[in-house]
DNA sequence: ACTTGCATGTAAGTGGTTACATGATTGG
DNA sequence: CCAATCATGTAACCACTTACATGCAAGT
């Protein structure tokens, strides 16, 4: 899933800026896809105008930059279409936590400590962020599947760390470890 | 998550080849943190063993090209757990599956329900292969805590998926949408 | 006075993948 | 006989990030 795929994914269901995908691709608004940056947004939305699947009005604001406003076309509609047609990518899932997780023999217990209440701040934060996206937007009820999808993951991810920390912070205590090798 | 982290973490716990690692990476053990392919993962070692923190002896095989074995040098362990000690990056969650999923009104109806089992075989397997990582291998108790996170997550989406299904492919069915943009 | 938000864009750098090159052995 | 597994490595390429350049307005 590439930043081109990500900009004609929101095109799709309305016109937007480049400062616009940024911003929906990193707060909520469906960062289950890329999380962005302008410095790929902007020259995949140049590439993707070039070749025909997006079209550009600038309105002009006071006070402000003028706002360079994209639209999806027929042929990008289509060619979205087509790619979702082929085969699936698989799912990522990266995660500096369990990295963490893993290693806690060897981490002072405080830290683990701290560490396992940021990621649990984190769950309740990405929960919260669902949740907002659910309420306000006027979202499809497709998009609706996907957020309940995301809300019953990120719930039992909460409750397994709530029920399961005092555990890893005991590992991390009980360090009779310095490895075996071979 | 870097290739370097990578290859420190496997090394942490054993001696292994670039090959095993590449192995450990991709199938199974231990896929929540990066899957790296052979062209990273070779010069990634380089730079590892000219930095001091690991060491290689090339074992010689019959038949077989001569394995070439990579230690955790004392610097090396040290290192790690200084990175693991730095700040946590975000998790990453990316699912060309949600993304199809946010489209099915845009798609026919026989190619999401043939995507949906898809990927539900795949979420299967997952499971599966956690399970068989938890069995076979000795591993530490902080890597079972990790395989039963992953596990209750795994299951969870599992679970929804089976349940919700139908839903995905309704929507699909019922396609009265061909968008309202702006 | 300073930071944040709005808004667009470029250039340099990084961190990876894919494809290639090489070659013996085993299994279907 | 062909494909896969074992095993190492390089070179070309790609996508994306970071940092930079610019600039005004509103909030603190």
């Amino acid at each position: 899933m590439n930043v081109r795929t990500l900009c004609l994914s929101i095109l799709y269901e309305g016109d937007a800026t480049g400062y616009d995908i940024r911003r929906m691709s990193v707060d909520g608004e469906f960062s289950y896809f890329i999380e962005a940056s302008f410095g790929s947004i902007y020259p995949a939305l140049a590439k993707l105008e070039q070749d025909g699947l997006v079209t550009s009005r600038t309105v002009p604001q006071v006070g402000k930059p003028a706002r360079k406003v994209y639209s999806i076309t027929e042929a990008g509609r289509e060619a979205f279409a087509e790619e979702l047609k082929g085969p699936l990518g698989d799912d990522v899932f990266r995660s500096p936590f369990l990295l963490l997780a893993r290693f806690v023999n060897i981490l002072p217990p405080e830290l683990v400590e701290q560490r396992v209440n940021e990621h649990l701040q984190r769950l309740t934060e990405g929960r919260q962020k669902l949740q907002n996206v659910a309420d306000d937007s006027g979202c499809t009820p497709a998009d609706g599947w996907v957020i309940n999808y995301g809300r019953v993951v990120l719930d039992v991810a909460e409750q397994y760390l709530r029920t399961h920390m005092h555990d890893l912070v005991n590992l991390s205590r009980a360090k009779p470890r310095k490895d075996a090798a071979e």
